[in-house]
DNA sequence: GTTAGCACTCCAACTCAACGAGTGCTAATA
DNA sequence: TATTAGCACTCGTTGAGTTGGAGTGCTAAC
């Protein structure tokens, strides 16, 4: 036995029911609400095929069918494949836009997770070798020095500096001039004791405030290390029954307030990622535990040549894939508008 | 009829058991678990009087008595006086610590929530006048300069922007001068049109660039303007049934997830809070209607004269106040301890 | 004023039957 | 041979009793 066209098109039939209703479907409805023409019993020994084939599956004894994990599955690929290509061509070139960008991406979140009633998440870029780019120490009051780190990417970290004797303009001068000379281009594993040393000599007496400002740039690097994830609408979930009772509902809030978790699934995605467009994840297939009854979708965007961050989509499995995926194509577009404007 | 102080006695036993367990309490168990040695029956006619004064409710007939909202009133109002006049007293002097204050606030929120297994809020301190204390201009790449802007209360701000005819230094050091000149100690209403048009006419060919750094600083300090909030701890009020049915919950996580209430919820506070302690709000007395089966507990902390932000609490009406008011407290504590140390 | 005792109330949990949606199978039909 | 009508069967859901227990109010005795 094979999977001939009607029964493709019944498995359609049956998922589609199942995402609006999110219950089970029984042969008279697709009877009734397909242009096939087929009376309920004739459904009926197909749809008993599709069980015996792993597509659908029956709850209970005397109750409709529900699409398996391999049914999604099947649907996805098949029913998807040219939604995806199209996304696949569309290489985003998105312009860098490093300072503000937190809030760009908060919205793009939540733009995401208010157009498709479900939950969005979605990371920040990365740098993978953060090189210092730009030093600046200046004199904000008699005490306190602001140092400006713009790091690559145009990331700008500010770090308050007291000093217990203050610095005269001259000295603020040779300091600016020395910390940009010896680091400039650099990351964290070229700058070396033999370098700092060599820093501290020029800056003679003041060599303490060399040490403090090498301090704010490790943090400022440190700081952009641990990949940040934005999420929205979380308690969407509880929009959909079947993920709404209190333990996995709970545990599922819990994962999108403490992202730790999250990251993990961003990065474990992205190891797999070696296409860079969109990835669709069913129940099981799923990288996190909590997740098992739901699907997954997410979508990698590029800001320039290897630098990369990830836009996804959780849901429930009866997930609206095809909105879901021309959504996060949509709003890859407006990303672009947004960064080409600026 | 007037509240004896056995009265008082079995209304806190009451109260204090339905802290624990959440379920009505009954005659019974107070008679046991007390060291009044009454038994049940008398037990019984004093509840039965207080329930006349309004202290407690029965939500069935044959249930036992769980507290009003008068209940918990009296309960927070004798039983914590002493708690709440100690904190009042310790006026804390929070050293301004700017930079950062965002992630301090983040955990300060934390631990509040993960001490006290309520969800909590913490707002960000607001500067009313938002003066200009500095300007820096600098190049980073040969088009792209960088606008450093620092505000009351060290806060930072960074702005990129693009120029088209590269500046060269003597051309960035007297742009310096002048913007600092000029905008030092101004807020936003003190930068008016004619101030405007004489730096411009001091930039002379760049005064393109001034108005570009303008509009960047105007960008800082409205940024600035919104409250920022943040909350941790959401996923908490699941742990109490009363307030994890489908319906409230999903209310109350969505106003913990769009903050925009909570800020309300903080300035109507704010403009109550004549007194800066600590502020108890139980049921219907919450500012916000979503909040009404819940008690909200506000704090104020002053990081200088006039500069103040709110942490606060939500939970169920069974709050532990005592808990609640100790972890405030001690938070606070802590607050001040990372300000001096840094 | 306190307590023991008892009738009463009412919720929560359980059982049970009726119902209906949906199935599988068989026999008839095109 | 594929399709369909018909029917018996299954099983979850719903709603109507039933019961048990926790808790109360009241009364009479201490």
């Amino acid at each position: 036995m094979d999977l001939d066209e009607r029964k493709v098109k019944i498995l359609q039939a049956v998922i589609r029911n199942y995402l609006e209703t999110g219950e089970p479907v029984g042969s008279r409805t697709i009877s009734k609400y397909t242009d096939l023409n087929l009376s309920s019993a004739t459904i009926r020994n197909e749809m008993s095929d599709l069980e015996e084939l792993g597509y659908i599956i029956q709850p209970h004894t005397s109750a409709g069918r529900i699409p398996t994990d391999k049914g999604y599955r099947l649907y996805v690929d098949n029913m998807m494949e040219d939604k995806i290509h199209e996304i696949e061509d569309m290489k985003e070139e998105l312009e860098k836009k490093a300072d503000k960008i937190e809030l760009l991406l908060q919205h793009v979140a939540k733009l995401l997770a208010v157009n498709t009633n479900y939950t969005s998440m979605v990371s920040k870029p990365q740098y993978k070798h953060k090189k210092v780019k730009f030093i600046q120490l200046s004199e904000v009051e008699v005490d306190q020095m602001l140092t400006v780190i713009v790091i690559e990417g145009n990331i700008v970290k500010n770090k308050m500096i007291k000093v217990t004797n203050p610095l005269n303009k001259e000295i603020v001068l040779k300091l600016n001039i020395v910390l940009n000379t010896f680091l400039q281009g650099l990351d964290l594993t070229e700058i070396n004791m033999a370098l700092i040393q060599k820093m501290k000599e020029q800056a003679g007496e003041y060599n303490d405030v060399v040490g403090l400002i090498l301090d704010a740039i490790a943090e400022a690097i440190q700081e952009e290390d641990d990949l940040e994830i934005y999420t929205s609408g979380a308690t969407n979930i509880l929009k959909y029954p079947e993920l709404s009772d209190a333990q996995k509902a709970s545990e599922l809030l819990y994962t999108f307030e403490e992202k730790e978790q999250l990251t993990r699934l961003i990065k474990d995605t992205n190891s797999e990622a070696e296409n860079h467009g969109i990835q669709v994840y069913i129940g099981d297939e799923a990288p996190l535990q909590v997740m098992k009854d739901c699907s997954v979708v997410t979508a990698t965007y590029e800001i320039e040549e290897g630098v990369y961050g990830k836009i996804g989509i959780i849901g429930p499995k009866r997930m609206d894939y095809e909105k879901v995926v021309g959504t996060l194509q949509t709003l890859m577009v407006q990303l672009d508008d947004i960064f080409k404007k600026k």
